[in-house]
DNA sequence: CTAATATATTCCCATATCGGAATATGTCAA
DNA sequence: TTGACATATTCCGATATGGGAATATATTAG
């Protein structure tokens, strides 16, 4: 075996920084392709193959009008990731807590 | 180019599900190898070969115990996923809420 | 129908991957 | 020192990748 598809889970889609990218840009509104390179200062070839990406693992979703093709995120594609992550709040927290406290008592608290 | 390294970012290394496993597994407490081994019954070369990634991207860091060694979970470098993926939270909130009103009106409320 | 626009697909290739198997390194015990 | 235990590294091969370039498909305008 290889490493896993891109199209295999949210996660693997999302570890390309361009798909990242492509995300955080049409979070705010539905977008065409030919905006989305435009914006990013990809090819076009190139943000056809990422979008199907996206749209395989479910992190979008798309509606033809006219000729344009308009996608948009599908937020709660990416809830998995947060979930798992967040598992790891409590201990950047209460290590945060621990910098903080160390700081105050090198300053004199 | 081809696809970037799994050691590039926490992302791409976190993109391979035996090493969430791992991270998961580590998050409780500190374990050697070997127990990482029998936990999650993968070969030692292959834990081993996993943890150098999760070590190499900061997301465990490890020391010695006589011939041991112990990993456990840096989770300050997870923060960066977790806080992409809230960038997305209130999108999913939204929807859910959204999907709810819609049951309730369904059934007569 | 034809041209123009918007998007998708295909082909090519250098590259990194993961698992398996074998082996190397490091540490302790006797 | 030797052997046993714990972990790391190397070599292998099948595989999927992402970019570039070229081309195909789809839709609309005229």
């Amino acid at each position: 075996m290889a490493r896993a598809a891109t199209t295999s889970d949210a996660f693997n889609a999302v570890a390309e920084p361009r798909r990242r990218d492509i995300l955080n840009y049409i979070a705010l509104q539905e977008r065409s392709v030919s905006e989305i390179v435009d914006a990013l200062e990809l090819e076009q070839p190139s943000v056809s193959k990422h979008l199907k990406v996206l749209k395989e693992v479910g992190l979008v979703d798309v509606r033809r009008e006219g000729r344009q093709m308009l996608y948009r995120v599908n937020a709660m594609a990416i809830r998995p990731l947060w979930e798992w992550t967040s598992t790891f709040e409590r201990m950047w927290r209460h290590q945060l807590v621990r910098v903080k406290e160390i700081a105050e008592k090198k300053s004199g608290l």
